[in-house]
DNA sequence: ATAACGTATCGAACAGCATCGATACAAGGT
DNA sequence: ACCTTGTATCGATGCTGTTCGATACGTTAT
């Protein structure tokens, strides 16, 4: 088994980032397959070329060729973020389009962006 | 070769972010490289238990203990960090203490929050 | 100098993952 | 029904990375 991963699991029980109290085994774990996800050339491309995309959408049949890489290695990286939360996924008669869940995004972003604000509030001292 | 990455690259060229204009094959190289490091369970306890010290700092020496790893294991990720620009290393006497760089994390944070806010600005349409 | 202790490097073992060809499944069109 | 086209799954392969024991390096104390 591969990409399971039942959808989005609550990153950190539900808000605590990295700091709040140091990680568990647990939650350090979750959030380490979520970011891994993400820590992807193939797939941080992918979400940047949605992300740029005039619709904020793209359709799977452009994408091999986008990032050179085959049919199923592309399918691969498409469920694998559709799994982790960050991509939406609707079949469109024959076509399968993708959309950014920016929710999940800046969920992920947060969670290293807030240990800066933890202890640090003026300077160790002179 | 393993734990080389000469110090921090510019994540993007400079400031592209996700967005902007689709990342380049080396860009996504360079980005995901940045988030390997971050996306392991015992490198982001490893962070959060630098958030959450008291001093916002910790001695290699009580950390083996802590992650429950052995010390050659320990020392391999806090050289991971180290070189990505996430911890900052100070030696003092015989032994290492290691702090935060917050820039760097929040500088990575941004990078996966931004994307957010690209194209989408009312709705697809109902 | 020598001993003791903290830390880094080395080498090897093992697991995980990206990748692709072949193939199965699904939806439309003829 | 059949064919065509888009997408997902399967199986195999090669690479990368985590982990640890052994060992080398550095610093302090005796």
């Amino acid at each position: 088994m591969n990409v399971d991963m039942k959808s989005e699991p609550p990153l950190v029980s539900c808000c605590g980032s990295v700091a709040g109290d140091a990680l568990t085994d647990d939650q350090a774990h979750d959030l380490a397959a979520a970011l891994k996800v993400l820590a992807d050339p193939v797939r941080l491309r992918l979400v940047s070329i949605i992300a740029t995309s005039p619709n904020g959408e793209v359709c799977a049949c452009d994408l091999p060729d986008s990032l050179e890489r085959s049919q199923p290695t592309v399918s691969h990286h498409l469920s694998m973020l559709v799994n982790a939360g960050v991509l939406e996924r609707e079949q469109r008669g024959k076509w399968a389009w993708f959309r950014l869940r920016h929710e999940r995004l800046d969920e992920l972003g947060a969670v290293l962006s807030s240990p800066t604000r933890t202890t640090d509030t003026s300077g160790p001292r002179p």
